[in-house]
DNA sequence: TTGTCAAGAATGAACGTTCGTTTTAAGTTG
DNA sequence: CAACTTAAAACGAACGTTCATTCTTGACAA
Protein backbone atom coordinates (compact mmCIF):
# COMPACT_ATOMS: atom_id res chain seq x y z
CA UNK A 1 0.00 0.00 0.00
CA UNK A 2 1.22 3.94 -0.94
CA UNK A 3 -1.07 4.79 1.40
CA UNK A 4 1.07 8.23 2.80
CA UNK A 5 0.77 9.47 6.25
CA UNK A 6 -2.26 11.16 8.25
CA UNK A 7 0.01 13.99 8.25
CA UNK A 8 0.78 14.68 4.88
CA UNK A 9 -3.07 14.46 3.76
CA UNK A 10 -3.86 17.10 6.93
CA UNK A 11 -0.77 19.57 5.08
CA UNK A 12 -2.40 18.86 1.60
CA UNK A 13 -5.67 19.84 2.97
CA UNK A 14 -4.66 23.02 5.11
CA UNK A 15 -2.45 23.66 1.93
CA UNK A 16 -4.92 23.83 -0.59
CA UNK A 17 -7.31 26.10 2.42
CA UNK A 18 -4.86 28.04 2.89
CA UNK A 19 -4.49 28.61 -0.59
CA UNK A 20 -7.72 29.04 -1.58
CA UNK A 21 -8.29 31.60 1.54
CA UNK A 22 -5.64 34.16 -0.05
CA UNK A 23 -7.60 33.69 -3.99
CA UNK A 24 -10.58 34.26 -2.00
CA UNK A 25 -9.72 37.14 -0.18
CA UNK A 26 -8.27 38.82 -3.03
CA UNK A 27 -10.97 38.26 -5.90
CA UNK A 28 -14.31 37.11 -3.61
CA UNK A 29 -15.42 33.61 -3.89
CA UNK A 30 -16.82 34.22 -7.01
CA UNK A 31 -14.41 36.12 -8.56
CA UNK A 32 -11.81 33.34 -7.96
CA UNK A 33 -12.17 30.30 -10.30
CA UNK A 34 -10.97 27.06 -9.42
CA UNK A 35 -8.24 27.09 -11.96
CA UNK A 36 -6.82 30.19 -9.83
CA UNK A 37 -7.34 28.36 -6.79
CA UNK A 38 -5.33 25.27 -8.38
CA UNK A 39 -2.34 27.54 -9.79
CA UNK A 40 -2.49 29.55 -6.42
CA UNK A 41 -1.74 26.18 -4.52
CA UNK A 42 0.01 24.33 -7.39
CA UNK A 43 -1.65 21.00 -7.42
CA UNK A 44 -3.94 19.68 -10.55
CA UNK A 45 -7.73 19.72 -10.47
CA UNK A 46 -7.88 15.42 -9.55
CA UNK A 47 -5.69 16.21 -6.53
CA UNK A 48 -7.66 19.13 -5.23
CA UNK A 49 -10.89 17.14 -5.55
CA UNK A 50 -9.63 14.43 -3.94
CA UNK A 51 -9.12 16.40 -0.84
CA UNK A 52 -12.81 18.29 -0.91
CA UNK A 53 -16.38 17.40 -2.72
CA UNK A 54 -15.93 20.69 -4.81
CA UNK A 55 -15.83 24.61 -4.31
CA UNK A 56 -18.75 25.16 -2.27
CA UNK A 57 -17.22 22.94 0.24
CA UNK A 58 -13.59 25.01 0.21
CA UNK A 59 -15.76 27.70 0.68
CA UNK A 60 -17.73 26.23 3.62
CA UNK A 61 -14.72 24.94 5.19
CA UNK A 62 -12.94 28.43 5.09
CA UNK A 63 -15.74 30.35 6.31
CA UNK A 64 -16.16 28.10 8.94
CA UNK A 65 -12.41 28.83 10.34
CA UNK A 66 -12.98 32.58 9.47
CA UNK A 67 -16.14 32.86 12.02
CA UNK A 68 -14.54 30.70 14.64
CA UNK A 69 -11.25 33.29 14.52
CA UNK A 70 -13.71 36.22 14.45
CA UNK A 71 -16.31 34.80 16.94
CA UNK A 72 -13.50 33.44 19.32
CA UNK A 73 -11.10 37.31 19.62
CA UNK A 74 -15.18 38.59 20.93
CA UNK A 75 -16.07 35.91 23.41
CA UNK A 76 -12.80 35.82 25.35
CA UNK A 77 -13.00 39.27 25.29
CA UNK A 78 -15.94 39.31 26.96
CA UNK A 79 -14.36 36.52 29.20
CA UNK A 80 -11.98 38.54 30.82
CA UNK A 81 -11.82 39.46 34.53
CA UNK A 82 -12.36 42.26 35.64
CA UNK A 83 -13.53 43.41 32.29
CA UNK A 84 -11.19 46.35 31.16
CA UNK A 85 -12.78 49.50 29.92
CA UNK A 86 -14.58 49.09 26.33
CA UNK A 87 -11.56 51.18 24.58
CA UNK A 88 -9.12 48.56 26.03
CA UNK A 89 -11.58 45.72 25.21
CA UNK A 90 -12.67 46.13 21.72
CA UNK A 91 -9.12 47.37 20.99
CA UNK A 92 -8.04 43.66 22.19
CA UNK A 93 -10.72 42.16 19.97
CA UNK A 94 -8.93 44.04 16.99
CA UNK A 95 -5.72 42.98 17.64
CA UNK A 96 -7.04 39.35 18.35
CA UNK A 97 -8.68 39.59 14.66
CA UNK A 98 -6.29 41.17 12.46
CA UNK A 99 -3.43 38.54 13.96
CA UNK A 100 -5.36 36.60 11.47
CA UNK A 101 -3.12 33.59 12.17
CA UNK A 102 -6.49 31.20 10.66
CA UNK A 103 -4.71 30.96 7.34
CA UNK A 104 -1.19 32.32 7.19
CA UNK A 105 -3.02 35.46 6.50
CA UNK A 106 -2.07 39.05 6.44
CA UNK A 107 -3.52 41.45 8.69
CA UNK A 108 -4.98 43.16 5.63
CA UNK A 109 -5.82 39.95 3.59
CA UNK A 110 -7.73 38.36 6.98
CA UNK A 111 -9.98 42.00 6.81
CA UNK A 112 -10.48 41.17 3.10
CA UNK A 113 -11.45 37.57 3.70
CA UNK A 114 -14.24 38.79 6.61
CA UNK A 115 -15.62 41.37 4.28
CA UNK A 116 -15.86 39.33 1.16
CA UNK A 117 -17.85 36.37 4.02
CA UNK A 118 -20.34 39.08 5.14
CA UNK A 119 -20.96 39.28 0.91
CA UNK A 120 -21.14 36.03 0.46
CA UNK A 121 -23.26 35.67 3.72
CA UNK A 122 -26.06 37.62 2.24
CA UNK A 123 -26.28 35.17 -0.66
CA UNK A 124 -26.02 31.88 1.02
CA UNK A 125 -28.95 30.74 3.76
CA UNK A 126 -27.09 28.08 4.78
CA UNK A 127 -23.71 30.90 6.03
CA UNK A 128 -26.55 32.98 7.15
CA UNK A 129 -27.75 30.76 9.30
CA UNK A 130 -24.54 30.26 10.78
CA UNK A 131 -23.67 33.82 11.49
CA UNK A 132 -27.08 34.51 13.06
CA UNK A 133 -26.54 31.64 15.65
CA UNK A 134 -22.87 32.99 16.72
CA UNK A 135 -24.25 36.81 16.42
CA UNK A 136 -26.97 36.10 18.59
CA UNK A 137 -24.73 34.10 21.27
CA UNK A 138 -22.18 36.82 20.96
CA UNK A 139 -24.54 39.80 21.35
CA UNK A 140 -25.72 38.29 24.46
CA UNK A 141 -22.38 37.79 26.17
CA UNK A 142 -21.61 41.38 25.20
CA UNK A 143 -24.89 42.99 26.85
CA UNK A 144 -23.91 40.71 30.02
CA UNK A 145 -20.68 42.86 29.77
CA UNK A 146 -22.35 46.15 29.81
CA UNK A 147 -24.93 45.43 32.42
CA UNK A 148 -21.58 44.26 34.58
CA UNK A 149 -20.61 47.48 33.56
CA UNK A 150 -23.74 49.16 34.76
CA UNK A 151 -23.36 47.67 38.08
CA UNK A 152 -19.50 48.81 38.56
CA UNK A 153 -21.18 52.21 38.03
CA UNK A 154 -19.42 52.60 34.46
CA UNK A 155 -22.75 53.16 32.98
CA UNK A 156 -25.88 55.54 33.74
CA UNK A 157 -29.48 53.65 34.35
CA UNK A 158 -31.04 55.27 31.59
CA UNK A 159 -29.63 53.07 28.34
CA UNK A 160 -30.47 49.98 26.63
CA UNK A 161 -27.37 47.65 27.66
CA UNK A 162 -28.32 45.96 24.09
CA UNK A 163 -27.97 48.52 22.56
CA UNK A 164 -24.53 49.72 23.89
CA UNK A 165 -23.18 45.91 23.15
CA UNK A 166 -24.52 46.16 19.19
CA UNK A 167 -22.53 49.49 19.50
CA UNK A 168 -19.31 48.23 20.72
CA UNK A 169 -19.73 45.34 18.11
CA UNK A 170 -20.20 47.41 15.40
CA UNK A 171 -17.15 49.91 16.18
CA UNK A 172 -14.98 46.88 15.70
CA UNK A 173 -16.45 45.38 13.13
CA UNK A 174 -16.69 48.84 11.13
CA UNK A 175 -12.70 48.97 11.45
CA UNK A 176 -12.83 45.60 9.90
CA UNK A 177 -13.95 46.83 7.18
CA UNK A 178 -11.42 50.42 7.02
CA UNK A 179 -8.61 47.55 7.47
CA UNK A 180 -9.86 45.75 4.35
CA UNK A 181 -10.76 48.74 2.76
CA UNK A 182 -7.57 51.35 2.98
CA UNK A 183 -5.26 48.94 5.39
CA UNK A 184 -4.08 51.68 7.77
CA UNK A 185 -5.83 50.40 10.90
CA UNK A 186 -4.36 49.54 14.20
CA UNK A 187 -6.08 48.63 17.74
CA UNK A 188 -4.23 51.91 18.99
CA UNK A 189 -6.33 53.82 16.48
CA UNK A 190 -9.70 52.11 18.31
CA UNK A 191 -8.73 52.72 21.50
CA UNK A 192 -7.64 56.22 21.32
CA UNK A 193 -10.57 57.00 19.24
CA UNK A 194 -13.07 55.07 21.56
CA UNK A 195 -11.50 56.87 24.44
CA UNK A 196 -12.01 60.19 23.15
CA UNK A 197 -15.47 59.46 22.73
CA UNK A 198 -16.07 57.86 26.02
CA UNK A 199 -15.03 61.04 27.04
CA UNK A 200 -17.14 63.40 25.85
CA UNK A 201 -20.44 62.56 27.32
CA UNK A 202 -21.88 64.09 29.85
CA UNK A 203 -21.50 62.89 33.76
CA UNK A 204 -23.01 59.38 34.31
CA UNK A 205 -26.56 59.12 36.14
CA UNK A 206 -25.65 56.57 38.63
CA UNK B 1 -39.88 58.30 -36.47
CA UNK B 2 -40.52 55.86 -33.56
CA UNK B 3 -37.85 57.96 -31.65
CA UNK B 4 -38.95 57.92 -27.90
CA UNK B 5 -38.99 60.92 -25.59
CA UNK B 6 -35.66 61.35 -23.88
CA UNK B 7 -37.95 61.31 -20.29
CA UNK B 8 -39.12 57.63 -21.77
CA UNK B 9 -34.99 56.70 -22.33
CA UNK B 10 -33.71 58.18 -18.72
CA UNK B 11 -36.76 56.39 -17.07
CA UNK B 12 -35.56 53.09 -18.84
CA UNK B 13 -32.45 53.59 -17.69
CA UNK B 14 -33.37 54.11 -14.28
CA UNK B 15 -35.43 50.80 -14.80
CA UNK B 16 -32.25 48.54 -15.62
CA UNK B 17 -29.84 50.78 -12.75
CA UNK B 18 -32.72 49.90 -10.01
CA UNK B 19 -33.57 46.11 -11.23
CA UNK B 20 -29.68 45.35 -11.32
CA UNK B 21 -29.06 47.34 -8.06
CA UNK B 22 -31.48 44.62 -6.67
CA UNK B 23 -30.36 41.51 -7.90
CA UNK B 24 -26.61 42.78 -6.88
CA UNK B 25 -27.53 43.62 -3.69
CA UNK B 26 -29.63 39.98 -3.76
CA UNK B 27 -26.58 38.00 -4.69
CA UNK B 28 -23.60 39.97 -5.27
CA UNK B 29 -22.08 41.44 -8.36
CA UNK B 30 -20.57 38.07 -9.73
CA UNK B 31 -23.32 35.57 -8.49
CA UNK B 32 -25.66 38.04 -10.17
CA UNK B 33 -26.12 36.75 -14.47
CA UNK B 34 -26.84 39.18 -16.71
CA UNK B 35 -30.02 37.07 -17.76
CA UNK B 36 -30.91 37.53 -13.59
CA UNK B 37 -31.03 41.14 -14.61
CA UNK B 38 -32.67 41.00 -17.45
CA UNK B 39 -35.71 39.06 -16.28
CA UNK B 40 -35.58 41.01 -13.10
CA UNK B 41 -35.78 44.50 -15.37
CA UNK B 42 -38.41 42.88 -17.45
CA UNK B 43 -36.32 43.77 -20.73
CA UNK B 44 -34.55 41.53 -22.87
CA UNK B 45 -30.66 41.54 -23.32
CA UNK B 46 -30.86 43.86 -26.62
CA UNK B 47 -32.69 46.37 -25.31
CA UNK B 48 -30.54 46.42 -22.09
CA UNK B 49 -27.35 46.29 -24.07
CA UNK B 50 -28.86 49.86 -26.04
CA UNK B 51 -28.22 51.43 -22.62
CA UNK B 52 -25.04 50.01 -21.22
CA UNK B 53 -22.59 48.63 -22.97
CA UNK B 54 -21.87 45.87 -20.73
CA UNK B 55 -22.23 44.45 -17.48
CA UNK B 56 -18.88 46.73 -16.36
CA UNK B 57 -20.96 49.52 -17.03
CA UNK B 58 -23.79 49.14 -15.16
CA UNK B 59 -21.63 48.02 -11.93
CA UNK B 60 -19.71 51.21 -12.20
CA UNK B 61 -22.93 53.60 -12.52
CA UNK B 62 -24.56 51.73 -9.18
CA UNK B 63 -21.17 51.71 -7.39
CA UNK B 64 -20.87 55.84 -8.18
CA UNK B 65 -24.40 55.89 -7.15
CA UNK B 66 -24.12 54.33 -4.09
CA UNK B 67 -20.87 55.87 -2.89
CA UNK B 68 -22.15 59.34 -3.17
CA UNK B 69 -25.25 58.51 -1.19
CA UNK B 70 -23.14 57.39 1.66
CA UNK B 71 -19.99 59.55 1.04
CA UNK B 72 -23.11 62.41 0.94
CA UNK B 73 -24.62 61.17 4.37
CA UNK B 74 -21.56 61.96 6.62
CA UNK B 75 -20.05 64.73 4.51
CA UNK B 76 -23.85 66.49 4.95
CA UNK B 77 -23.58 65.79 8.76
CA UNK B 78 -20.60 66.89 9.38
CA UNK B 79 -21.17 69.95 7.97
CA UNK B 80 -23.82 71.39 10.60
CA UNK B 81 -23.79 73.87 12.76
CA UNK B 82 -23.75 73.83 15.08
CA UNK B 83 -21.96 70.27 14.98
CA UNK B 84 -24.53 68.04 17.46
CA UNK B 85 -23.05 64.95 19.85
CA UNK B 86 -21.43 62.56 18.13
CA UNK B 87 -24.26 60.06 19.21
CA UNK B 88 -26.77 62.66 17.59
CA UNK B 89 -24.64 63.22 14.70
CA UNK B 90 -23.54 59.72 13.82
CA UNK B 91 -27.45 58.61 14.22
CA UNK B 92 -28.63 61.34 11.85
CA UNK B 93 -25.83 59.74 9.32
CA UNK B 94 -26.87 56.35 9.61
CA UNK B 95 -30.58 57.08 9.06
CA UNK B 96 -30.18 59.18 5.70
CA UNK B 97 -28.03 56.14 4.72
CA UNK B 98 -30.14 53.86 5.63
CA UNK B 99 -33.04 55.52 4.12
CA UNK B 100 -31.32 54.43 0.51
CA UNK B 101 -33.74 56.44 -1.67
CA UNK B 102 -30.98 55.70 -4.18
CA UNK B 103 -32.18 53.21 -6.35
CA UNK B 104 -35.79 52.56 -4.34
CA UNK B 105 -34.43 50.09 -1.97
CA UNK B 106 -35.43 49.17 1.23
CA UNK B 107 -33.46 49.65 4.28
CA UNK B 108 -31.77 46.58 4.25
CA UNK B 109 -31.37 45.84 0.86
CA UNK B 110 -29.42 49.04 0.46
CA UNK B 111 -27.30 48.12 3.34
CA UNK B 112 -25.94 44.55 1.65
CA UNK B 113 -25.22 46.35 -1.83
CA UNK B 114 -23.23 48.62 0.28
CA UNK B 115 -21.18 45.39 1.96
CA UNK B 116 -21.30 43.68 -1.50
CA UNK B 117 -19.93 47.15 -3.04
CA UNK B 118 -17.12 47.40 -0.32
CA UNK B 119 -16.69 44.04 -1.30
CA UNK B 120 -16.61 44.17 -5.00
CA UNK B 121 -13.49 46.98 -4.43
CA UNK B 122 -11.27 44.61 -2.50
CA UNK B 123 -10.48 43.27 -6.28
CA UNK B 124 -11.31 46.46 -8.49
CA UNK B 125 -8.54 48.76 -8.86
CA UNK B 126 -10.80 51.75 -9.91
CA UNK B 127 -13.18 51.00 -7.84
CA UNK B 128 -10.78 51.21 -4.98
CA UNK B 129 -9.33 54.81 -5.85
CA UNK B 130 -12.48 55.89 -6.31
CA UNK B 131 -13.38 54.66 -2.81
CA UNK B 132 -9.97 56.22 -1.24
CA UNK B 133 -10.21 59.59 -2.29
CA UNK B 134 -13.30 60.10 -1.63
CA UNK B 135 -12.91 58.27 2.30
CA UNK B 136 -9.72 60.68 2.52
CA UNK B 137 -12.33 63.66 1.82
CA UNK B 138 -14.04 62.38 4.51
CA UNK B 139 -11.82 61.67 7.38
CA UNK B 140 -10.22 65.05 6.68
CA UNK B 141 -13.68 66.69 7.27
CA UNK B 142 -14.73 64.57 10.05
CA UNK B 143 -10.89 65.54 11.45
CA UNK B 144 -11.86 69.12 11.45
CA UNK B 145 -15.30 68.43 13.00
CA UNK B 146 -13.54 66.61 16.14
CA UNK B 147 -11.16 69.34 16.24
CA UNK B 148 -14.35 71.75 16.93
CA UNK B 149 -15.42 69.39 19.37
CA UNK B 150 -12.14 69.94 21.39
CA UNK B 151 -12.24 73.71 20.71
CA UNK B 152 -15.45 73.53 22.50
CA UNK B 153 -14.24 71.99 25.36
CA UNK B 154 -15.93 68.59 24.51
CA UNK B 155 -12.51 66.46 24.25
CA UNK B 156 -9.58 66.61 26.07
CA UNK B 157 -6.08 67.40 24.55
CA UNK B 158 -4.90 64.63 24.58
CA UNK B 159 -6.33 62.05 22.12
CA UNK B 160 -5.59 62.21 18.42
CA UNK B 161 -8.79 63.91 16.26
CA UNK B 162 -8.11 61.68 13.43
CA UNK B 163 -8.75 58.45 15.26
CA UNK B 164 -11.47 59.95 16.90
CA UNK B 165 -12.75 60.36 13.55
CA UNK B 166 -11.89 57.11 12.62
CA UNK B 167 -13.81 55.47 15.03
CA UNK B 168 -16.86 57.44 14.29
CA UNK B 169 -17.14 56.17 11.11
CA UNK B 170 -15.83 53.00 11.92
CA UNK B 171 -18.89 52.88 14.07
CA UNK B 172 -21.39 54.02 11.32
CA UNK B 173 -19.65 51.54 9.28
CA UNK B 174 -20.36 48.77 11.82
CA UNK B 175 -23.89 49.49 12.02
CA UNK B 176 -24.53 49.11 8.02
CA UNK B 177 -23.04 45.77 8.23
CA UNK B 178 -25.18 44.94 10.84
CA UNK B 179 -28.35 46.14 8.98
CA UNK B 180 -27.33 43.77 6.54
CA UNK B 181 -26.57 40.79 7.70
CA UNK B 182 -28.89 40.78 10.33
CA UNK B 183 -31.29 43.42 9.37
CA UNK B 184 -32.88 44.88 12.94
CA UNK B 185 -30.68 48.45 13.02
CA UNK B 186 -32.57 51.73 13.69
CA UNK B 187 -30.47 55.00 14.36
CA UNK B 188 -32.27 54.83 17.65
CA UNK B 189 -29.51 51.74 18.50
CA UNK B 190 -26.47 53.95 18.00
CA UNK B 191 -27.76 56.49 19.58
CA UNK B 192 -28.48 55.31 22.36
CA UNK B 193 -25.50 52.73 22.39
CA UNK B 194 -23.08 55.62 21.48
CA UNK B 195 -24.58 57.98 24.72
CA UNK B 196 -23.86 54.97 26.67
CA UNK B 197 -20.25 55.04 26.07
CA UNK B 198 -19.87 58.46 25.99
CA UNK B 199 -20.94 58.12 29.06
CA UNK B 200 -18.42 55.77 30.30
CA UNK B 201 -15.03 57.49 30.20
CA UNK B 202 -13.31 60.25 32.63
CA UNK B 203 -13.63 63.46 33.03
CA UNK B 204 -12.33 65.24 30.13
CA UNK B 205 -9.00 66.93 30.64
CA UNK B 206 -8.90 70.15 29.46
C1' DT C 1 19.98 -3.40 2.83
C1' DT C 2 17.87 -3.83 -1.65
C1' DG C 3 14.41 -4.73 -5.41
C1' DT C 4 9.61 -5.46 -6.48
C1' DC C 5 4.97 -4.28 -6.93
C1' DA C 6 0.31 -3.07 -6.18
C1' DA C 7 -2.42 0.68 -4.28
C1' DG C 8 -2.93 5.38 -3.46
C1' DA C 9 -1.95 10.14 -5.09
C1' DA C 10 -1.56 13.33 -8.67
C1' DT C 11 -2.10 14.74 -13.42
C1' DG C 12 -4.15 17.51 -17.26
C1' DA C 13 -6.94 17.17 -21.17
C1' DA C 14 -11.73 17.10 -22.06
C1' DC C 15 -16.72 17.40 -20.78
C1' DG C 16 -21.19 19.65 -20.47
C1' DT C 17 -22.96 23.94 -18.84
C1' DT C 18 -23.48 28.71 -18.24
C1' DC C 19 -21.53 33.07 -18.76
C1' DG C 20 -21.55 37.95 -21.14
C1' DT C 21 -22.30 39.52 -25.48
C1' DT C 22 -23.63 39.89 -30.53
C1' DT C 23 -26.43 39.18 -34.37
C1' DT C 24 -30.58 38.81 -36.84
C1' DA C 25 -35.20 39.21 -37.62
C1' DA C 26 -39.74 40.72 -36.21
C1' DG C 27 -42.45 44.31 -34.15
C1' DT C 28 -43.89 49.17 -33.09
C1' DT C 29 -44.74 53.97 -33.71
C1' DG C 30 -44.99 58.92 -35.56
C1' DC D 1 -43.04 53.79 -44.91
C1' DA D 2 -39.08 54.97 -42.52
C1' DA D 3 -36.89 55.11 -38.07
C1' DC D 4 -36.18 52.81 -34.33
C1' DT D 5 -36.94 49.34 -30.50
C1' DT D 6 -37.44 44.79 -28.91
C1' DA D 7 -37.13 39.71 -28.78
C1' DA D 8 -34.81 35.58 -29.23
C1' DA D 9 -31.49 32.62 -31.05
C1' DA D 10 -26.65 31.90 -31.29
C1' DC D 11 -21.65 32.91 -30.29
C1' DG D 12 -17.03 32.05 -28.26
C1' DA D 13 -15.01 31.97 -23.84
C1' DA D 14 -14.65 30.42 -19.32
C1' DC D 15 -16.65 27.96 -15.70
C1' DG D 16 -16.69 23.72 -12.26
C1' DT D 17 -15.93 19.10 -12.58
C1' DT D 18 -14.60 14.35 -14.25
C1' DC D 19 -11.75 10.56 -15.76
C1' DA D 20 -8.31 7.77 -18.05
C1' DT D 21 -3.67 7.86 -17.22
C1' DT D 22 0.93 8.42 -15.06
C1' DC D 23 3.78 8.94 -11.10
C1' DT D 24 4.97 8.00 -6.26
C1' DT D 25 5.00 5.67 -2.10
C1' DG D 26 5.97 2.13 1.38
C1' DA D 27 5.33 -2.80 2.87
C1' DC D 28 7.56 -7.03 2.11
C1' DA D 29 10.38 -10.88 0.11
C1' DA D 30 15.03 -12.05 -0.58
Amino acid sequence: MARVSQEHLDARRRQILDGAARCFARNGFHGTSMQDVLKEVGLSAGAVYRYFPGKEDIIAAITEETFATIRGAFEEASRMSPPPTPDVLLSRVLGRVLAGEVHGLERRTFAALAVQLWSETLRDGRLAAQLDEGYATMRAAWTRLVEAYRDAGLLGGDVAADHVARTMIATAQGFIVQEALFGDVTPEVLENGLRGLMSMGPQKAS
